[in-house]
DNA sequence: GCCGTTTTCGGCCCGACTGTTTTCAGTCG
């Protein structure tokens, strides 16, 4: 089980808990755990009762509940809170706008329990008549009805890998000499999947019999479908091979079919890697992630390796330090990107408007700013640039005075707050920001969180003109949760030749290494090195954001 | 339920915004 999983089984603990009315501070304290466990980076599954009460807002109780979670998959004190609530009221929690209050009154009060019943309600125009409730909320929860639905049996990229990883290394194990790979979608990057498709060259039987002694719960394939369940919620799709077809099955179940078709037209499977079975149709290799860009096996090898790979890139920009709401401190987030083989940082806390991540003040900054250039000669040559993750307010100034402003290195301008706007307010948001002649660059553009908020609609065509106009660059933010700007504004970055940033957003030390999701998301774009902001070394980068 | 001392128990992060109210509760980051 993941860190993030287990920090969401206390979120979930503390917001059912908050329906049945418990204390606040015992609730507070679940909270208190879900913020601080999901930012960690060492796996919970390593830590011991001792270590994990050394974690501030960890004691006796939580770490036990943590334990129980690594070892069994489950805590009986949320098992006991999810036995008393309707699964749909549960699922009510998910709305965006209704936190626990709300959905408390509409259950206990108006006996909704599930979203749809809401929903139907709202149809009817119901929900205003109720006391707290009004017709924006109504609309507002008829949008996000719609969204959560949407967004029903579909996951995302990286947590399926982590399982799907998992399942390929306890049947690496449990039989010798097999190979299990991952295919399909999931191969090929795509951000959102709805299945879990693996090529092994296990035989049915084999599979069947390891998937027998496995602690959770398994679907098992039925004989004429290869389909299953993994731990109950993800559909898995085993495809069978055998040593002599894999390369070819691997091709052909990666995918997409009108790419693999175009590449299998051949009767002879036999071929020891995927370059091989390329060359043979005199193609270079075109890896997963490139094959759903149109017409890319017509691309020449010469085009193929003018695209941002992961060993154009310098330096990391945006990351966050103990200075604000990362985990670690200056120094180890630097040195972890000086050990990934990096030649900069750009350190860009968050802004004084962010109280909630303790948003630097001018007394802090100054602080860091001497930090900097104390670790600066320590690190030589590594460097740390001085940036800020600059809040974006409401009407689209930045979140300091222009004196302030211009101490920063580089600053990227986010919208943090007040996502209720429509394209038009959204996009004149933007584009004050891109004019104002501090930015840099426009971080996670559209604010969405995949699966779980929609992002606020933009005008891209005028987000970017603006862009090209001002020389500020967009943020590929490569937190998986986020890949925001999404791959397909990319083209248009492209043609009008604006400057793509990829940024992990990185809150603790491992999470440097997301820009690799961020990198597979500009592939897919199919993002040329020469527009990508990280392939600067630290001197143009400097020079670039000055230019302004 | 956790923390930080006062080592036994009181206090627990915040600021802005929204939509509903008619002064504030709920939600969010």
């Amino acid at each position: 089980m993941s860190n993030k999983e287990i920090a969401n089984a206390f979120d979930l603990l503390a917001k059912i808990m908050e329906l049945h009315n418990e204390n606040p501070f015992k609730i507070r304290s679940y909270q208190n755990a879900y913020l601080t466990l999901r930012k960690l980076d060492t796996p919970l599954a390593d830590f011991g009762m001792e270590q994990l009460m050394e974690i501030k807002g960890i004691g006796e109780a939580i770490a036990e509940k943590i334990q129980s979670l690594v070892k069994t998959g489950s805590m009986p004190t949320l098992e006991k809170y999810l036995a008393k609530t309707p699964p749909g009221v549960v699922e009510m929690l998910k709305i965006n706008g209704l936190g626990p209050k709300k959905v408390a009154t509409l259950w206990h009060e108006h006996g909704f329990a599930s979203p749809g019943e809401l929903l139907y309600a709202c149809n009817e125009n119901r929900l205003i008549e109720l006391k707290g409730f009004g017709e924006k909320t109504q609309s507002a929860i008829i949008k996000a009805i719609g969204f959560l639905q949407s967004s029903e049996g579909k996951y995302l990229h990286h947590l399926v890998t982590y399982h799907a990883n998992e399942i390929i290394n306890m049947l690496g194990l449990a039989v010798p000499g097999s190979v299990t790979i991952l295919t399909g979608s999931l191969r090929r990057g795509v951000p959102i999947v709805e299945t879990m498709e693996l090529l092994t060259t296990c035989s049915r039987v084999q599979l069947e019999k390891f998937m027998k002694n496995q602690p959770f719960e398994w679907d098992l394939p039925s004989k004429n479908n290869d389909k299953g369940m993994w731990q109950e919620f993800l559909p898995i799709h085993f495809y069978f091979t055998t040593g002599h077809d894999l390369i070819h099955d691997l091709v052909s179940t990666t995918g997409p079919r009108s790419f693999a078709q175009h590449v299998l037209d051949s009767p002879d499977k036999s071929f020891n890697t995927e370059t091989e079975l390329f060359k043979s149709k005199h193609l270079p290799y075109i890896s997963p992630e490139l094959r759903d860009i149109q017409h890319i096996e017509k691309w020449s090898q010469k085009e193929l390796d003018l695209l941002i790979n992961h060993q154009h890139i310098k330096g990391i920009i945006h990351c966050h330090s103990t200075y604000s709401d990362g985990i670690h401190s200056l120094e180890a987030m630097a040195t972890e990107a000086q050990v990934c083989g990096y030649e900069y940082l750009v350190i860009t806390d968050h802004s004084q408007a962010a109280a909630y991540a303790n948003g630097l003040k001018l007394e802090q900054l100054e602080a860091q700013w001497l930090e900097i250039d104390y670790l600066n000669q320590k690190l030589h040559p590594f460097k740390i640039l001085k940036g800020i993750e600059c809040d974006i307010l409401a009407h689209g100034d930045l979140d300091y005075n222009e004196e302030i402003l211009s101490r920063f290195e580089l600053i990227i301008g986010s919208i943090h707050s007040v996502f209720n706007m429509d394209e038009t307010k959204a996009t004149h948001r933007l584009i004050r920001a891109i004019e104002n002649p501090f930015t840099n660059i426009i971080g996670h553009p559209s604010g969405r969180l995949l699966l779980s908020r929609e992002g606020y609609p933009l005008d891209y065509a005028r987000i970017l003109d603006a862009c090209k106009a001002n020389q500020v660059a967009i943020e590929l933010n490569a937190n998986p949760q986020r890949l925001d700007i999404d791959a397909s504004h990319i083209t248009k970055c492209v043609e009008l030749g604006v400057y793509v940033a990829i940024n992990p957003d990185a809150h603790n030390k491992t999470s440097i290494k997301d820009i690799n999701y961020g990198l597979i998301s500009a592939r897919r774009g199919a993002l040329p090195a020469s527009l990508c902001l990280n392939t600067m070394t630290a001197n143009e980068l400097i020079s670039f954001c000055k230019k302004r």
